[in-house]
DNA sequence: CACTAAACGCAATTGAGTTGCGTTTATAAT
DNA sequence: ATTATAAACGCAACTCAATTGCGTTTAGTG
């Protein structure tokens, strides 16, 4: 992704612009996969941001809309960059019970929630698949 | 719950009686509801398990397919009772992002899952609403 | 350049869940 | 009933992802 338009997500998002945040956006949007803290820091290795300001900038980019974070089953959360702007999910993930990997599964939408029982508000969804993917199986 | 319904349950899942899981299962019959340690810990007093020994019986009720586990966000697994057998989710379930509260929705049963992309193999899924339950609304 | 709030790094802390290990107990064979 | 054995249990210590405190640095504004 391009610094202009990085510049214009954080400023949009009322977010300094700074070389780790850039990188750590960077990263995200070119990888397209749930990744962890740690996978982020090997992948931005000593370019980045350090292991608690990856926690703090994650954060506020979920505030944000910016980001949303996946809980695959292993304690251990996943966060991948997502343009849609809402807070929650817009797709369904799917989630190996082999290898870990978690895919964004963007093709699909998850489908208009049917009103629920009387006096549930219901904001948003979460939809995860779990088996084999293609290496796996 | 019949102490007779228990051991037979144990039993078939081979799995040893014993009155601390007779309790726990009992109260997880009883309260329906996803608990953590801790609120099973809370609610079985001085006539329950260790918390070690609950995580370990859960663990294998887990394996046995005779409750189901809960992740609502605050990286605290959470378990129910389950009669469907399967390991996995029979049902969506509610978390309430106000009380925290998490309720299986039993009454809904899961889609079908629609064959993926080629080569994934969907073995199970998970569905969440979340929003606010009919005390927070 | 000066100012301020936000961002950052390091070290220490938290807490849900796990592991090791010695003891107890359920269950089935004798 | 007695014994044998594996499963279940309790306690203390441990793990490790995530958080907190706090002093320092830096981005953004004027
Ligand atoms: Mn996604
Ligand atoms: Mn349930
Ligand atoms: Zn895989
Ligand atoms: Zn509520």
């Amino acid at each position: 992704m391009e610094e202009k338009k990085i510049k214009e997500i954080l400023h949009q998002a009322g977010l300094k612009y700074t070389p780790g945040r850039a990188a750590l956006i960077a990263f995200l949007w070119e990888t397209s996969r749930p990744l962890t803290q740690e996978e982020i820091s090997l992948g931005l290795k000593g370019s980045g941001l350090n292991k608690v300001s990856i926690y703090r900038a994650l954060d506020s980019f979920l505030q944000a809309g910016l980001v949303h974070r996946i809980e695959s089953g292993d304690r251990v959360w996943k966060f991948a960059f997502c343009g849609c702007g809402s807070r929650g999910h817009c797709h369904p993930h799917f989630i190996c019970r082999s290898c870990g990997k978690v895919e964004c599964l963007t093709k699909m939408h998850l489908p208009e929630v049917a009103a629920a029982d009387q006096g549930y508000v219901i904001e948003e969804q979460e939809v995860y698949f779990k088996g084999l993917c293609p290496g796996c199986s």
